[in-house]
DNA sequence: AAAATATATTGACCGCGGTCATTTTCGTGA
DNA sequence: TCACGAAAATGACCGCGGTCAATATATTTT
C-alpha cells in the first residue's frame, strides 16, 4: 500500500515549481533548464524527475496552474451573447498559447489524456476549458447566434481544433507580420458555428 | 558565388537518405538515431548535419518523400463523387501519420511553411495536398454535395484543422481501444463540409 | 529505544543531438 | 602538372535531459 507523501516531500515539490516559475518569468518556457532549476532550488537532478518524471511532467503542472488561472478571470462575469463576444473571450488563452512554441506543443501532447493523468491540472484545465466553450455554445444555440445541428460539446470540439490550427500556422509561418489570431480565428469560427446563410 | 553541388556530395546525401531510409523501416521514425545513420553511411557525424541541418531536416526529407507517394496514388483515378469518397481518400494519409507521433509533430511543424524552406520535399507535398483538397471540395460543391457558402479552400483548411485534431486526440488517448480514424473524421468532416440540414 | 521497513534524496553516469576548428578532397586557372 | 581557393568531410567535444544503485531520512514494529 501507498502512504501519503510526507511533508518533507511535499515542501521540496512547491520549492520545485516556485523556482521554475521563476526562472520561467526571466527566460520563458523554452529556455528553462533543469539543471538551473535543481541548483537553485538545492536538490538534486534525480529529485526533480522523481516528482515530475521528466521536463514536460514539470511544464505541465507550470503551464497547468497558468490555464486554470487564465479560466478563472474568463469564467468571471456574464457569458457571451453574441459569436463576437465569444471569440474575445478566447483571445487569453489565444495569446497565453502563442507565447512559446513549447506551450503549444505540450498541450497538444496532454489535451485529450484519459486515464491515469486525468489527476493532473493540466488535464483538468483542459476538461474545465471545453465544458466551459460547451456551456456558452448551448446558450448561444438556445438564442438562434449559433447553428443548432450539431452538439455544444461537438461544436466546442471543433472550436478546439480551429483554434490549434490557427495557432499551428502561426509558429510555422515566417514569424514576420505577426499574426492577427482575432481575424484568423473568427473567419474560420463563423464557418464553423454560424448557421449557414447561402 | 556559391557554385553547385559536386558529385561526391550528392552521393553521400543519397548514401545518407538510402540508409535512413532503410533503418526508418526496421526502428520506426522515432527509432532513428543520427549514430546509427551516419555509421552504417561511412560518414562523419557532422557531415549528416552539413546535410539536413538538424535531425527534423532528415526526417523531412523521408517523410515529405512518403506523403508525395502518397499523394501520386492518391491523385490517380476520378475525383470522389461524394462526401464519403472524399473521406476514403484522406484515409492513406491519416493512417500513414497515425502510424508515428514523430511524423504528426514534424507534419504540424513544417506545415504551413513559407519562405526559404519553400523548396523542401516537405512543404511542396502540403502544398500539393491542400490544392488537391481544394480541387476535390470545388467539384463536390459544384454537384451541390457540400455547403456552398465557403470558398474550397478554405474548407480545405479546415479538413486540415479536423485531420490534426483526430491525429491528436489518438495521440493522447489511452492506447487501448484503436481510435477508428474513418468514423471520428467523417463525424467531424460532415459537419463542416456538409450543407447544414437543421 | 533499537531494529526493521518504507519513503525521499543523491549525484555519478549515460545517451544522443548538435557544434566547429581542422583537415581532406575537388575544381580550376596559371 | 602544380598550386591555390572553395567545397566537403571529419571527429573530438559539448549541452542537456534522463537513469538508477546507493544513501539518508522518516515511520512503524517489536
Amino acid at each position: 500500500m501507498s502512504r501519503p507523501p510526507q511533508k518533507r516531500r511535499l515542501e521540496t515539490r512547491a520549492r520545485l515549481i516556485d523556482v521554475a516559475t521563476r526562472q520561467v518569468d526571466q527566460v520563458g518556457y523554452s529556455g528553462l533548464r533543469v539543471e538551473d532549476v535543481v541548483s537553485e532550488a538545492g536538490v538534486a537532478k534525480g529529485t526533480l524527475f522523481s516528482h515530475f518524471g521528466d521536463k514536460d511532467g514539470l511544464l505541465a503542472v507550470l503551464i497547468g496552474a497558468r490555464i486554470m488561472a487564465t479560466l478563472d478571470s474568463t469564467e468571471t462575469g456574464a457569458a457571451p451573447a453574441t459569436l463576437d463576444e465569444l471569440i474575445d473571450r478566447l483571445m487569453p488563452i489565444v495569446t497565453f498559447v502563442a507565447e512559446d512554441r513549447v506551450i503549444f506543443d505540450l498541450l497538444l501532447r496532454y489535451s485529450g489524456t484519459t486515464g491515469p493523468e486525468m489527476d493532473e491540472v493540466i488535464t483538468q484545465s483542459f476538461f474545465r476549458q471545453i465544458a466551459l466553450w460547451t456551456q456558452w455554445v448551448g446558450a448561444l444555440q438556445a438564442t438562434n447566434h449559433l447553428r443548432s445541428d450539431q452538439s455544444p460539446d461537438r461544436l466546442a470540439e471543433g472550436m478546439q481544433a480551429f483554434l490549434n490550427h490557427v495557432l499551428a500556422l502561426s509558429f510555422c509561418a515566417g514569424h514576420e507580420a505577426p499574426t492577427d489570431f482575432r481575424a484568423e480565428l473568427s473567419s474560420y469560427l463563423t464557418a464553423w458555428l454560424a448557421p449557414q446563410t447561402a
